[in-house]
Parts: structure tokens; C-alpha cells; sequence
DNA sequence: GTCGGGATCTGAATAGTGTTCAGATTATGG
DNA sequence: CCATAATCTGAACACTATTCAGATCCCGAC
């Protein structure tokens, strides 16, 4: 998503004993190696190799593998914001429509975000990685984006101040649950749109 | 739960060289481990110590450790409907009230079971089992009660049929949502009531 | 410039893991 | 009662996370 500087995260030798910016790289490979194996089956070993570095060289950014894992955890959680974010960028205006298909918008991301990697999403939602990132939540950004949604769709009258207090709570637990079952194969993909239907149906009371 | 028959899941020496019913020994032990150390750090080894039997054991029931965690998983989700079962059993009654009850108490029973024991429910719905028990789902047993309880919600005219349409996949989601977000941090876990008086103004529509 | 100190990385070792398989042990049916 | 099948063991293999003494390199002080 967003990289600033060049990372090598391939096996050739390096050319400098050190590195350079392993953290990052150390990082960017694990979210590779977690994509294909799953969070669980996470080697420590192979993201060393696929760097081209020593197992040890990682502790010297992560005191054990879990910390290492929790590391990706951040990443992806600035990732997946940063998604949102553009995605909303692409629906201006403050006409309740507009609103309202930002908010229809936000849920559709988050589902597309885990459905399309669901060892990631898994990672992020199973227990993996701390939520607390020095003082504060690590998924804020994204939180704050969904309060913005919300209040756009009270400002222009579309839902009801009574059920304005429940949005962030309903919206993000559905979100949550319907991407976490359907993932899991509980559930089939398509009733994610039917999931959006019945919560705009539920928050706002009108048909489409 | 439910143990028709005594299991030895002690490793004090057994006085016969067979075990009598290691299958649901090891997945007894199994749990038990889960319990304190999560699904993922799970040792096969650990489980085949604790109930006394050499590691190689367990691979004439599993075929390898995933396998073991799977029936598991299997056995939470039994666990999970006999105790959603009872708790409905203990709001009988065709009134109005008492159909509300029983959705309230389903959703509640869900999170208690969730926060309770954590790594059960990540076990249950974090990727580490298979949802396809020889055919038919694993969830069948409990969707069927929600099922069940929505038709009584619609027979005693507390929700509409419109709204009917979403029920299962709605009440499923969030709650299964807010039980996954409020285990992992991302919420508080007094939201939980909150969630469900949310989630009573969006399908039935009226205050508490 | 160069020299030393501190950051960075390596190599080897340890303890523990999942998995396999030949063989020992025990139950069971003819 | 014996042979056959089911059940479990022991040892081995490749792999893992983690530790630590030491090699290597970068950078700032002189």
C-alpha cells in the first residue's frame, strides 16, 4: 500500500552488511509469507530467508515471533485505512445519497479487504496482534472515518437521532461478523450485499 | 458438557496397554491446552503427555495436528448449541414477551460464551477448523434456534416481514461481531448489551 | 583521516516441534 | 487357542524458536 522507500525483500545477497531498513523489510515479507501460509504456520526462519538475513538478525526489531506477527498486525491496520480513506475519497458531496453510498461504501471495502485475503484478515482479527499501539487503538483511523459516516447520514436527516448512538456499534460489529463468517465459509459471499441491504433497512428504514 | 462416559485424561499410568477411547481423550486434553494456550500454540506433544499416550498415538485418529484441532473445533460447536438449547428452554411461552426474551438471551448467551473462554472462540471461528462435517455444517444446530426464534418474533407481530428477510443474517453478524471485537480488545465489553438494545431498535423498532 | 565504540548481523548450539515407520503389545473373532 | 487386526510405542528425521558469543560494519569524536 504505501512504501516510501525501496525495500529488498528478495534472497539475493546484499551488497552492504547491513541492511538498511530491515524492520520494514522483515515486516513486508511476513505479510507475504502469512497471505500464502496462514498466521498460524507463520515461519520465523522463512521470513528471515526471504529477506536474506539471519534468523537471529530478527531479534534484534522484535524481542520473539509473536512481536513480529503483531508488528504485521499494525501494518495491515494502517493498510486497511488507508483504503477506506481512498475509497470514501472517491464519493464527495453532502447530499444524503452521497452519504449514503459512502456509508454503503465503507462496509463494502472492509468485506472486499477480508475476502480477498482472509489469512490477513485473519491475523488482524484472531488474536494475533495487540491492540494497543503506545496509548492508543490501533484501528482509531479507520473508527473515525466510520463516525464521520454516520454523522453525515444524521445531518442530512436519514437517520434518527435515536438510532445515530447505536451506528458505529451495529455498523462495525455487522461489518465484522458477516466478513468474519463468510470467510470462515459459514456463510456464502454473496449475502454480503444482502447484509448491507438489511442494515440500511435497519439504520435508515426505507427501501432501496 | 456432555460426557456419557468417563474419560482418562490424567497421565497416570493406565492399567491396559489400550486406552478405551483415546478419540475423545485427545480432544478432551485438547481443549484443555487450547484453553491457556491458544489455538496456535497448541502442542500435539503436550496434548498426547496429558493424557498419557506416546505422540505418535494420536495419528491413528488424526491425521496430522490441524486434524485434531478440527474436531476441535467439531466439538465446541456441539457444545455451543447444547448450551444456546438449554438457554432457551429456560424462557418457554408463545407471548410476545417471551419470544423477545429468548432473542435477547440467544445473543447474550453467544458473547458469554465467547468471553468466557477466548481461545475456544478463536479455535471456533478464527480459520482453524472446517466448517463441512461430512456433508452438512457444523453451525446447523444453532442457526436453526436463531431460525426458530425469529419465526416467533414474526408470529407475535414484532417484526415485519420485511425485515424478517435479514434476520438470520443480521442478528448472526452483529452479534458474532461485537463477540469477536470486544474479545480482541477493539471494544468494551458492557457494549454487549448495548449492541443488543441497537440491535432490538433495528428489527423491532420500538423502545425498551 | 582514523580510530574506537556501538549498532548490526552471523554461526552455532539448545531445546522443543510435527511427522513417519518399523515393531511391540493387546484385543478379538474363528 | 491361535492368528489376525487394531492399537500403541520408540526412535528417528527435518524443522522450529530462541539464545549468545563473536564477527562485521557504520558513524561520530578526535
Amino acid at each position: 500500500m504505501s512504501s516510501p522507500k525501496v525495500l529488498r525483500t528478495s534472497k539475493t545477497e546484499r551488497e552492504s552488511y547491513h541492511h538498511g531498513d530491515l524492520e520494514a523489510a522483515l515486516i513486508e515479507a511476513a505479510i507475504e509469507l502469512v497471505r500464502k501460509t496462514g498466521p498460524g504456520h507463520l515461519s520465523l526462519r522463512a521470513v528471515a530467508e526471504q529477506v536474506g538475513v539471519s534468523p537471529s538478525a530478527v531479534y534484534h526489531y522484535f524481542p520473539d515471533k509473536d512481536s513480529l506477527i503483531s508488528g504485521v498486525g499494525d501494518k495491515l491496520f494502517i493498510d486497511l485505512a488507508e483504503m477506506q480513506k481512498s475509497a470514501l475519497a472517491h464519493i464527495p458531496g453532502k447530499s444524503a445519497r452521497a452519504a449514503r453510498l459512502r456509508y454503503r461504501e465503507l462496509g463494502r471495502t472492509y468485506f472486499r479487504w477480508a475476502f480477498k485475503e482472509p489469512n490477513l484478515f485473519r491475523l488482524m482479527f484472531g488474536g494475533f496482534c495487540k491492540v494497543e499501539k503506545q496509548g492508543h487503538h490501533i484501528d482509531e483511523e479507520a473508527f473515525l472515518m466510520l463516525t464521520k459516516c454516520l454523522d453525515d447520514l444524521l445531518a442530512t436527516g436519514l437517520i434518527s437521532p435515536e438510532m445515530r448512538q447505536y451506528g458505529e456499534l451495529i455498523s462495525w460489529s455487522s461489518v465484522q461478523g458477516a466478513s468474519n463468517l463468510i470467510v470462515e465459509g459459514h456463510l456464502p459471499p454473496e449475502l454480503f450485499e444482502t447484509l448491507l441491504d438489511g442494515l440500511e433497512l435497519a439504520m435508515i428504514g426505507t427501501k432501496k
